[in-house]
DNA sequence: ACGCGTTATATAAGTCCGTATATTACGTAA
DNA sequence: TTACGTAATATACGGACTTATATAACGCGT
């Protein structure tokens, strides 16, 4: 038998959905991922809280960062070492712009093709695969 | 210093664009690269052949295939062995009308979130990250 | 002075994805 | 019967990504 590793596994329903992926020149700029990982970091106040929250490692999430700011003109989030709390991240006015433009175009483009997604699902399987 | 694994190389210009992936529990059924995976399976008539003309395994282009094949109701691609010509691959029916709703999809995102795409581009870097 | 929590960085280990390669099965043509 | 090109499958290897872990620097509170 093949190692069969394309397979899909069962583990939930299918949502079929569009994703709004920035590219900038190999990387991407902005993403789902990025994006929640910014909206965590707003409400925790820092990179640490917010890959907890979202279950990724420190490194992942800060290189995540990383790679925002330097895709953009500006940074995204402003960190600082040390201080009461140790230090901490947050969201700068810029970031949040960015943010808020990405969830218009996602929810732009779901809407333009929820008609044809809703349609797509019926083609798909419904029996799981052996 | 760190790995910089995240940083983004110069390759080329930014590039901005929706991408459409339609998931199927953790695998994606239909994206980019199966969508073109499909076309190139049509005009040439074969996995082995549209592998080496997307400049993939063959093993890579049959995984993609099965992926396809597996998370829809009925196979989008037929396949053949032995024969005059070794056997070989064609797109079905069925396989044609789920290509063309996916490009339908992609179009329609793409018009829908064009300006928005503008705009978010001027917003990221230009100079060459260090 | 010391402790604390975080940023930032380095290193090691494991996992996943991809290519490369080899083998078998298959059906038609010569 | 043999040769041929492809599908289908298995294994090994390498690279990229991810986590885990450790360490240093930092600045404020006690």
């Amino acid at each position: 038998m093949a190692s069969r590793k394309s397979a899909p596994m069962r583990s939930r329903e299918p949502a079929p959905k569009p994703q709004i992926r920035i590219m900038f020149r190999k990387a991407i700029a902005m993403g789902p991922g990025k994006a929640d990982l910014l909206e965590a970091i707003e409400q925790t106040g820092s990179i640490s809280a917010a890959a907890r929250k979202m279950r990724m490692s420190y490194r992942r999430a800060w290189l995540l960062v990383d790679t925002m700011n330097q895709c953009f003109a500006k940074p995204l989030v402003a960190t600082a070492t040390g201080g009461s709390h140790g230090g901490g991240a947050q969201i700068t006015d810029f970031g949040r712009d960015v943010l808020r433009r990405y969830r218009e175009m996602d929810s732009a483009a779901s809407a333009a093709v929820a008609r044809q997604v809703t349609e797509f699902t019926r083609l798909m399987s419904r029996s799981p695969q052996q």
